[in-house]
DNA sequence: AAGACGGGGAA
DNA sequence: TTCCCAGTCTT
């Protein structure tokens, strides 16, 4: 606390913060670099100033302001947690952690993280710095992702924090891992702790924390169809459960099926002419994505079979929710007009 | 306990 | 390419 110094790192939720925008950030911080945040931030508070707002907006509303951040289920718990709030709890935030633990997309860290940040309440955070800084300082070789290790880090963490300043314990123990006890190459050189801690003592920083266990990274093959008389094109809205929930995009050729086939039998569309595919790559933490996209001319939309699908004029495309990859081909796309 | 769930910046 | 980030939810 004596390292710590909050205008080091001015961000825009330190600034007025209300409970509502601390929760906000937090939710968005979630496995998110606050560089990253602050532009969605930014945005977000503009439209959705309170909680009010953001309970009785509609979801794809919600969802247009999030889109590109990633994680999407944040935004849908989000949003699902503060129609709790406003129509079931009078529009009072929760007052215990235990209640903030009942909400949608709050998990242990984040409800430590609010009840210390907004009401100064005694509860410690455990985020990825907080692991990295104890298993290091203390020298403990338990993993972070499962049980044992788990409670073993949280009683710690619980008897180090400073009861009467909780709030700027947690601010300057992240701060401290993320910018000094970092992943790699952290400046153990210029370390206040360094004296004690038992890692650097021992030179085994390098190895600390453990790593957890990876899943591996799968294939994806996707082809999509944008087909298009040069004003208009279709979209789909995606599940609202699994990869991209409820976003929007074009829709897909199925596996295995050959293009003209698919459009004569299941857009009964005889007329037109398919371009050569553009291929773009986009790499997920879990799926390394090939998507080719074919753009199919057509005279009109008249005959076409456009069940399930929504039929857009180009500069409506702001109403919609779209994941990254679809804005990879937008960009390329409208390049190339 | 394990897997699903995005995207971007740094190494 | 790989790692990992102010993690949570579902199975």
């Amino acid at each position: 606390m004596e390292w710590y110094h909050p205008d080091d790192r001015p961000l825009p939720w330190k600034a007025n913060a209300d409970i509502y925008s601390i929760w906000l950030s937090e939710i968005m911080l979630q496995q998110t670099r606050a560089d990253q945040v602050v532009p969605y931030f930014e945005r977000f508070v503009g439209q959705f100033p309170d909680l009010k707002s953001l309970a009785e907006a509609p979801e794809e509303e919600v969802m247009r302001y999030w889109q590109g951040l990633g994680y999407y289920h944040r935004a849908k718990n989000l949003h699902r947690a503060a129609k709790v709030i406003q129509f079931e709890k009078d529009g009072v935030f929760p007052r215990h952690y235990d209640d903030w633990l009942d909400l949608p997309g709050v998990g242990p860290y984040t409800a430590a993280a609010i009840t210390s940040f907004a009401l100064g309440l005694p509860h410690a955070v455990l985020d990825g710095n907080v692991f990295r800084l104890l298993a290091r300082f203390f020298e403990i070789y338990l993993p972070t992702d499962n049980s044992r290790g788990r409670k073993e880090f949280e009683k710690l963490a619980n008897e180090l924090i400073d009861r009467d300043h909780p709030a700027k314990f947690n601010q300057a123990i992240m701060d401290f891992g993320a910018t000094v006890c970092k992943p790699a190459n952290p400046l153990c050189d210029h370390c206040p702790l360094n004296s004690q801690c038992g890692a650097y003592l021992s030179g085994s920083v390098a190895q600390l924390p453990l790593k957890k266990k990876k899943t591996a990274k799968k294939k994806w093959a996707i082809t999509y169809l944008h087909i298009t008389n040069g004003k208009q094109t279709l979209i789909h809205r995606r599940p609202t459960e699994g990869i991209w929930p409820g976003l929007y995009e074009f829709p897909r050729l199925p596996d295995r099926e050959d293009l003209k086939t698919h459009l004569n039998d299941h857009f009964k569309l005889k007329i037109f002419s398919a371009h050569e595919p553009v291929q773009i790559k986009h790499q997920l933490t879990h799926r390394a994505v090939t998507a080719n996209f074919y753009r199919v001319e057509v005279p009109d939309f008249t005959e076409l079979k456009k069940d399930q699908l929504t039929l857009v004029n180009y500069e409506n495309f702001p109403k919609f929710a779209f994941h990254r990859l679809m804005k990879k081909y937008f960009h390329i796309f409208t390049d190339n007009r």
